[in-house]
RNA sequence: GGUUCCGUAGCUCAGCUGGAUAGAGCAACGCCCUUCUAAGGCGUGGGUCGAGCGUUCGAAUCGCUCCGGAAUCACCA
């Protein structure tokens, strides 16, 4: 049963019966009683002003009194001003409590053959450097919403698309040939994608010397450009590649093929993962047929340059080009190739990309090419755009060395979750040191994981390393020491051997505790809500309000010393839902939570 | 210049399908561990919700105009 669908029925039809008037379900405004006030459920009576011609306070009054008269769940009520506070009887939110995770599995949506297919893209990574702090935001909204939207009653598909190839690449693999003596990371101990990534380091450092040595000879930038011999290799590296040279693509294969272990292991710390992983060395040549085939049915036009070319001008963008000249691909076409491969594979039937808020033109061009040439997601494609991890300086710039590296930075909060833990002291000292370095990597990640997903994903977030991530206040740490909290009074209870099922009306029920029950009860339509609105933060600072409240309630009211047998188990049934919730949300967001901390 | 997004406490952020006195955390100051985990709880101070106008019984929330910041508008990816 829903309370608040109930209550709104009770409200139409007092109406009907005070001002014998038909009142929309929909317009009657019913929200939660603010802390401050007594009651659970306030009803805003401004609106029936029209209707009953008498003042704010009479007229929620009169209303009042039918509700009370008429539904035996309205125990009391309150008049502030235009604002009818509702009491609801302790033994609804008993019964609730005995039953609310049984009927609805937390609101936990399963899907069947019939669900629609959503598909989700992101990571994304390059392969010519490791991970970084953007990346691990993107990572980790990518998996929650996916979460999110399977817990929805979705099919979902994760899929990872991998820029393994382009001028970049080949900036790295010439640095190593060059100056690398073979290294490899079995040789040099190092993770395969920060060898790479130090290559294509020591490639912009040769070339910016090289550049400078032009320059001193008197050329302008651009003329030392043109003339760097580096670059030139490059770029003829690249013409090699993708001739399909026996040499160059065995390098590549090669180099990459660390990079992907690099990236498997970050990956794997990180705890995401896909389903589907596509490489736009295989994409970048479909993308390519795929507009050919649009130029043949007039979707596109051709140039007197031979370039290709989308006029988007009706649709109030500019034109935008397809194919070079020289009949090569750009961005744009390798998007559409894998949108093609994608389709091939699988019955997509909404396509989610998680991708920074930089590209928010490209994606509002994408959607309409490929509603253009026939894909049926195409216009309903959801561009998940997050923006930009900032650092006090400013953005991250790998140049100037501000980059903060994804693997650093989960190590360094893992040090800090056993640094903490240390000087806390003792907590855990019955346990074996395999299960506390357990119990400090799920607290050093989930302080990382909280931290990047509570905030709203569009907009910017400032990241200060220096401060770096708090363990204290909203903080992933603090929801996952009252889970801790949480597991550590139902082993107490079952040792004493209580063993609850269901509770009968306890003596005394608190506005405290059935405050919590209404905010368990409100976890499946949180679900809902981010759901729609592909926002993992909701959950997250639903979560943290679950966590703070069952904190102050933990402090308030014993629990196990409870002297009253029958509130005892009514609190213990509590406190076992309040866990379950905490670690069902906390999976979704793709949260570990220990059983002690 | 066009388009999109953002602007809430000293700092980091909630709140935005219009509702009551705008909330948390951090930082500062004060209290609470003989009591189920103090990574906790309680309290104090701190706000022209960027500015203005409008719609409304009611605006941080909706509309318009400005101001400030970001992104983007490439034969880069």
């Amino acid at each position: 049963m829903n309370i608040e669908i109930t209550l709104t029925e009770t409200i139409v039809s007092a109406i009907k019966e005070l001002y014998e008037q038909d009142f929309a379900t929909e317009k009657i405004q019913l929200q939660k009683t603010r802390k401050e006030f007594e009651g659970d459920f306030t009803l805003v009576v401004f609106p029936f002003l029209s209707l009953s011609h008498k003042r704010p306070e009479e007229t929620a009054q009169e209303i009042g009194e039918y509700i009370t008269a008429n539904q035996p769940l309205v125990k009391s009520f309150n008049v502030v001003k235009g604002f009818l506070n509702m009491v609801i009887a302790p033994s609804f939110w008993v019964d609730l409590l005995n039953n609310i995770d049984k009927a609805e599995k937390w609101g936990i949506k399963k899907a069947d053959e019939n669900s629609p297919l959503v598909m989700i893209e992101y990571s994304s990574p390059n392969t010519n450097k490791p991970l970084h702090l953007g990346h691990i935001r993107n990572n980790l909204l990518g998996y929650a919403l996916a979460n999110i939207i399977a817990a929805n009653g979705n099919k979902v598909v994760k899929t990872n698309i991998v820029n393994d190839r382009g001028i970049h690449i080949c900036k790295s693999m010439l640095a190593w040939q060059k100056w690398g003596n073979g290294e490899t990371p079995a040789s040099s101990g190092k993770k395969g994608d920060h060898l790479i990534g130090d290559y294509y380091v020591a490639f912009d450092k040769h070339y910016k010397a090289e550049l400078n040595e032009l320059m001193e000879k008197g050329m302008s930038k651009e003329e030392a450009e043109a003339a760097s011999s580096l670059m030139a290799e490059a770029r003829d590296m690249l013409v090699k590649w993708e001739a399909g040279d026996k040499e160059v693509r065995n390098l590549w294969e090669t180099m990459n093929g660390w990079v992907y272990e690099g990236f498997d292991e970050t990956y794997r710390r990180l705890g995401v993962d896909f389903d589907k992983i596509y490489y736009e060395s295989d994409t970048y040549l479909v993308g390519k047929e795929t507009v050919l085939g649009g130029l043949e049915k007039g979707i596109f036009y051709r140039r007197d340059d031979e370039s290709v070319w989308a006029d988007l001008s009706k649709d109030g963008l500019d034109e935008k080009l397809l194919l070079r000249s020289d009949g090569t691909s750009v961005y744009m076409t390798q998007d559409i190739g894998t949108a093609q491969l994608r389709f091939r594979d699988y019955p997509i039937d909404k396509m989610v990309y998680v991708v920074g808020n930089e590209q928010n033109y490209h994606f509002q061009v994408l959607s309409l090419l490929l509603d253009k040439l026939g894909f049926s997601w195409g216009k309903g494609l959801v561009h998940f755009s997050y923006g930009m991890v900032e650092l006090p300086e400013g953005k991250m710039k790998s140049r100037e060395g501000t980059v903060v590296d994804a693997d650093d930075l989960m190590e360094e909060m893992i040090a800090t979750a056993r640094e903490t833990s240390e000087e806390l002291g003792g907590k855990l000292n019955d346990l074996t040191s395999e299960e506390v370095a357990e119990i400090n990597r799920i607290i050093g990640l989930g302080a990382l994981k909280y931290f990047m997903l509570k905030v709203d994903a569009r907009k910017n977030m400032l990241f200060n390393p220096k401060e770096s991530i708090d363990f204290n206040g909203n903080t992933g740490p603090f929801i996952q020491y009252t889970y801790a909290r949480t597991r550590s009074i139902e082993r107490k209870a079952n040792e004493a051997g209580f063993d609850i099922e269901t509770v009968s009306s306890p003596s005394a029920i608190s506005e405290k505790e059935c405050s919590i029950i209404r905010m368990l009860n409100d976890f499946p339509s949180v679900v809902q809500q981010a759901g729609t609105d592909y926002s993992p933060s909701g959950i997250a600072n639903y979560t943290y309000d679950l966590a703070k409240e069952y904190n102050q309630f933990y402090h308030d009211f014993s629990i196990l010393r409870e002297e009253d047998e029958s509130v005892k188990a009514f609190r213990i049934l509590l406190t076992r839902n309040v866990g379950k919730v905490i670690k069902t949300a906390m999976s979704l967001l793709g949260i570990e939570v220990p059983e002690r901390m």
